[in-house]
DNA sequence: TCAAAATACGTTATAATGTAACATATTTGA
DNA sequence: TCAAATATGTTACATTATAACGTATTTTGA
């Protein structure tokens, strides 16, 4: 039996992707599976060394291509998204928790990493989008991929702050 | 004679940047000066390598802290911009080129990556440090500092690719 | 003006993140 | 079933960044 078994929420996130895979014609293997499993069962933005642990854990020896491969992959496919402030990731709530039938393939979003906590909230914001394309149409600018990353406060954090 | 001689534009923006250091009671050293020099007179974001490169043609033997201090100096004053997805950096065209009296200090800032020729421009676009205000408000995240980066075609490189 | 404190810089070593290149295994499709 | 495509294993290394400690320079205040 390969593979760590995870908590009943994360199983159902996996079998979502899955599902997501098997509509582009790729496949979640049981690596690719586990790698994600590890991320979604984070509290937090994982490091990728921090999943090599994980997967060493189960697998003896496992090397860094091993999980940037894996993550290669589901970031391709949309299922997970890397936080470039922290090189780290989060899995995608979008894909993996949304009943979005379009879901899967990398999108537009934002992230709101609070500095007290750590926690990472992952938005997807039209607003933004839209005034940052129309920000840089009028100087000719085609935006193929954005990163969006505000550091700051939660409002759990900042409560605790000023009591 | 310490530091190399640098274009004369350059010259005029460091020269602003230490008006800009004097004003806020901070030092730009002789050594921070040749390391926001070598930034400026690159045509691209500089890595951190390149950058203690360029200072060993002056200072042989110098050390990778050597440069990450004197960048996160400048970082700090508000005169270059880190680009997290190039893991580079950029002079502040707002701090170093306007004649904006309130320059300095980070601030928020957008940047467009084209992936054809390697430039960055900046925005210094209030509409989306709006939007993302915003967005963000109505979940109580107060937003600290934010990071802004798209990639995509300059007006130049997509005219290229299309004839 | 001189000594203490603060600031800046030098130096060595190492941590953290990411990839190239090639071998092996597994899956897919004709 | 066999060839091609895809996925994974393995070794070695490249790139980016920081910790820790010592020295030099600058600033400040008595």
């Amino acid at each position: 039996m390969a593979g760590t078994s995870f908590a009943e929420k994360t199983e159902t996130r996996l079998d979502n992707a899955e599902r997501l895979c098997a509509a582009h014609g790729s496949r979640l293997t049981d690596l690719r599976r586990q790698v994600l499993g590890l991320v979604l069962e984070a509290a937090r933005p994982v490091g990728a060394y921090d999943l090599l642990d994980g997967l060493r854990a189960d697998k003896k020896g496992a090397a860094p291509p091993t999980v940037y491969r894996a993550l290669d992959f589901l970031l391709e496919e949309g299922l997970i998204h890397k936080i470039e402030r922290l090189s780290a990731f989060v899995g995608c709530t979008h894909a993996l928790d949304g009943s979005h039938t379009e879901a899967g393939h990398p999108h537009a979003a934002q992230f709101l990493i609070c500095t007290g906590c750590g926690q990472v909230t992952e938005l997807d914001d039209h607003g933004i989008l839209h005034a940052l394309v129309d920000a840089t149409r009028h100087i000719g600018f085609t935006v193929r991929h954005s990163t969006v990353e505000a550091e700051g406060l939660c409002a759990a954090c900042r409560d605790a702050a000023t009591a």
